[in-house]
DNA sequence: CCCAGGAGTGGAACGTGTTCCTATTATGGC
DNA sequence: GCCATAATAGGAACACGTTCCACTCCTGGG
């Protein structure tokens, strides 16, 4: 099993291993943090997991892994911290646009780690198929469950899709400088208001 | 000028350089059309279009560059074949539809040569921004022409570019095996039919 | 307690993108 | 035709992702 893909907490048995996989992740997103992608460099995330560069490895088979999962965690705290409190907002329009607006806020906040992750999940390849599909449960869960109560739920999967598809590609635009952030909200209002009138 | 950005057809004086410009752009479509991103190795790049290593860096700062090019250059030809027909259709969204089918259908025909364009375009970061907005120009242009005449022509700038991120986000995802090219499709047809019922 | 086997360490080595340098060749103005 | 300059050739060198050892350490079953 688990021939391609990184491991996953799952998959570890002893607390030992949550810790180191926990390091490796935190150094990932510490170091995407203040360099950005090129400055997760895989044998600096070792040094500063305190692992072997060959651990690392054998916990995230690429560089492209380890920040897709990493990508992942993030997502999924922001999904459990979520998921207990109702989303503000009169109508499922209102509602998906004040999530995305605080999830892009969140981002530009960060904008190194953004890019880091946002460069990673847009280049993996098929090896890296079953994280991806993780972080788009996480997100589709999200936007599926902001929309809630407007009506018509049997389209709200695919608006939902659409929405999260319209989300990632302004944020590629955004990491590559071509659109500022108030465009991205501006794009995703646009989006929505097609999407959810 | 230029400090970033790859060389263009108007930087070029002569038509030697024209020449050399164009042997390298098709060494790097033959090589991804038989091996993917990663078979375009620039030693082998440049071994092909007969031209030293440097050179190719001269014209191209980086191989995301010269597949961003790539990527330009043939939908400059697709739009420039289609600038003359009407695109077949009875409703702007039937039209959509079919200028969709038509790429998804002929990225289909070269999976590999589409597996290293959109990877390159979505690895791309900001140095590589103004050969993206050439992409994403002749995008949006193919696609207003195909909706025009839908009687709402004020929403169909923010319409096609919604498309165009859909369409982009789908091929990621087949590209990366998540989706099969039929899924493609499937999701194309339900964002247009949202966004143009 | 002991041992077999898996997990982790440390580091060398390789491939490919990228940079850099020198020698050679085109090119355009006189 | 000749020179100054830019463009190209050829190839060494470097950086970082990745692979691969040989060795040590830990752990769980007897």
């Amino acid at each position: 099993m688990t021939t391609s893909a990184s491991l996953t907490i799952a998959d570890l048995g002893s607390p030992a291993q949550r810790d180191r996989r926990r390091r490796m992740l935190d150094a990932a997103v510490e170091l995407a943090s203040q360099g950005g992608f090129d400055a997760v460099q895989m044998r600096a995330v070792a040094v500063r997991a305190d692992v072997a560069l060959g651990t690392l490895y054998r916990y995230f088979p690429s560089k492209i892994h380890l920040l897709v999962s990493a990508l992942a965690a993030e997502f999924e705290r922001a999904e459990v911290r979520g998921r207990d409190e109702a989303v503000p907002g009169g109508t499922a329009g209102d509602r998906v646009m004040h999530l995305l607006a605080g999830h892009t806020r969140a981002m530009q906040r960060e904008p190194r780690l953004t890019e880091a992750l946002t460069r990673a999940f847009m280049f993996a390849d098929a090896s890296v198929a079953s994280e991806i599909r993780e972080v788009e449960r996480l997100l589709t869960t999200m936007l599926t469950r902001a929309m809630a109560g407007s009506g018509r739920e049997s389209d709200d999967l695919a608006i939902a899709g659409v929405v999260a598809d319209v989300w990632l590609a302004s944020l590629v635009g955004w990491v590559t400088g071509r659109t500022s952030a108030e465009d991205v909200l501006r794009r995703m209002d646009g989006a929505v208001r097609l999407l959810l009138p």
